[in-house]
DNA sequence: AAGTGGTCTAGACCACTAT
DNA sequence: TAGTGGTCTAGACCACTTT
C-alpha cells in the first residue's frame, strides 16, 4: 500500500467542537468504516498524538470514551484493540422514554386515589415496616392524547415529620412523576422491569383486555439513612412502551 | 459551625486505587450521606484540588465521572450542583442478564431449525431485500437447568460470498449467541425490547400457557457498509428475565 | 474584575508486555 | 530493553456568570 490514507482527517482547532471530541469521531468513523476491524490493534497512543498533534492526556481521554462506548478495550503493555459486537454492551435508558412522551404530546396525570392503608405483609416487607402500620397509598393514571397508557401505584411511609405527602399529591406532570418522586428527601433507588399479564382492574383502567402483556416497572426509593421511603410500580401499556438502543460504532452521535 | 468536618478523608497515595477513583468515592459518599443535598453547590474545583492536594486535571476527571453517573451537573461560570433523584437517569444493561445466566448455571443452546426461506414482505422490508429472495432462517432454544427460557428466531441474508452461516450454526453457548452473533462481519446493531403475549408455538416451546406475558428482544445487525445482515428476536420467559438497576449515590460501586 | 467550569499542554513516572 | 497503556502534575488559556 503505497497510497496514503484515504482521509487523513485532521483536527480543526478553530472549530467549536473540542479536539478530544473531534478525535473521538474520527476514530469512531474509522472503526465504523471497517478500517480497523474487531480484533485489530489501534495505533499506539504515541502515534496518535503525533499524527493529530495533541497531548497525551487528550489521547487518553479519547480512548477512555471509546472504552465506555464499548468500541475498544485496552491491555497495559499490549495496546488498544477493537472489540467485536456484543449484545451485552447494550444499555437501555428510561430517559429516552421520558423524552419520547414529553415531546410528542402533552401527558395528563390524574390522581385516582390517595388514602391511608395498613401495611399488609408484602408492603411491610418492602418498606421495612411492621405489618399493620399505616402507609399512604396513591394511585395515578397517566394519559397521552386521552389514551390511558400508565397506571401507577405507590405506598409511602407515613411520617408526620416528613411531609412528603403534600409534595407527592401535587405532582401533575409526567416530568414530576419521574423526577420529583423524591421531593428532596431521597438519595437512592432500585428499579426493576418485568413483563406481566394485566389484571382485571389494570386492564380496565388502561382500556385493554385482561391478560394483555404489559411492562411492570417497580421502584423502591431510600432516604439518606438508607431507609425505604416508598415502594411502587408503573404498569405500562406495551403498545406505548418500547425500549430501544444501538450498539457498535455509529457514524454520528 | 466551628467544628471541622466530621471526616476530612484524605487521599492515600500509597493505595492501589488511583487518586481520582478515591476522590470519586469520597464525593459520592458525601452526597449519599446528605452532606450535600440535591440543589446544593459542591465546593469549587479550586477548593477541591487544594483540599485533596490533586491537580486540576484530576479534579476535572472526577467531576466528569460524577456527571456521567447522574449525581451532579455543572454550569460554566456558576458551579457544580447535586442533582435530585431522577428515574430518567436509570440505565438497564443486558450485560447483567448475561452474567446472571452465565454464572448461575450452564446454559444449553439447542438448534431447532436451519433452513432456507423466501423472504416474505415483512422480512424483505427489515433486511432491505426484494420479497421472494432466499434467506436463512434459524430457530434456537436456550435452556437453563433443563428449563427452556429463551426462544430465538433469526433471518440471515443469504450470500454465498459471506459464509456467515457456518459460523452461526456452530454457536453452542449463550455467550456466543450474545457476542459472536456477528462473527466479525458486523459493526452496528439496533435493539428493542417489548412486552408481548406468547403465541401457541412459542408458549409450547417455553412450556407455559399461551398468552403468558414475555419479553421480546428484537435485533437488527448491519455490516460495515450499513447493509442489514440479520434480523431476529428473542422471546424470553418473563419469570427468567428481569432487568434491574440502581440510581443515585451508592455507598460502594 | 473576580470566580468558576472546560480544554489543553508537555512533560514525568509507573506497570505491564514482548523480545 | 523497548514499546505501550495509565496516572498525575502544574501550569496556561478560554468562556461564562456574578458582582
Amino acid at each position: 500500500m503505497s497510497a496514503k490514507r484515504t482521509k487523513p482527517r485532521a483536527i480543526d482547532r478553530s472549530a467549536f467542537e473540542p479536539a478530544y471530541m473531534q478525535l473521538v469521531h474520527i476514530l469512531s468513523e474509522q472503526i465504523a468504516s471497517g478500517l480497523y476491524r474487531p480484533g485489530d490493534k489501534l495505533p499506539p497512543e504515541s502515534e496518535l498524538r503525533a499524527q493529530y498533534s495533541v497531548s497525551p492526556m487528550t489521547v487518553r481521554r479519547v480512548i477512555n470514551i471509546l472504552i465506555e462506548r464499548g468500541l475498544v478495550s485496552t491491555t497495559q503493555g499490549k495496546g488498544t484493540f477493537v472489540k467485536p459486537l456484543d449484545m451485552g454492551e447494550a444499555v437501555f435508558r428510561l430517559q429516552e422514554l421520558k423524552e419520547h412522551w414529553a415531546h410528542d404530546e402533552q401527558a395528563t396525570v390524574q390522581l385516582l386515589e390517595a388514602s391511608i392503608r395498613s401495611a399488609d405483609e408484602r408492603v411491610a416487607r418492602k418498606l421495612s415496616l411492621s405489618p399493620g402500620v399505616p402507609t399512604i397509598f396513591i394511585r395515578r393514571l397517566v394519559s397521552h392524547q386521552a389514551v390511558p397508557t400508565l397506571y401507577h401505584r405507590e405506598y409511602l411511609i407515613y411520617d408526620p415529620r416528613r411531609p412528603v405527602v403534600e409534595a407527592q399529591l401535587q405532582i401533575t406532570s409526567l416530568e414530576g412523576l419521574f423526577q420529583g418522586q423524591s421531593s428532596e428527601g431521597l438519595r437512592r433507588g432500585d428499579l426493576q422491569i418485568e413483563a406481566v399479564n394485566l389484571m382485571e382492574e389494570e386492564a380496565c383502567l388502561l382500556q385493554v383486555q385482561p391478560g394483555t402483556a404489559a411492562f411492570y416497572l417497580e421502584h423502591i426509593f431510600y432516604d439518606f439513612k438508607d431507609r425505604p421511603v416508598s415502594w411502587g410500580w408503573f404498569i405500562c401499556r406495551a403498545d406505548h412502551f418500547k425500549l430501544t438502543t444501538c450498539i457498535g460504532a455509529e457514524a454520528e452521535r
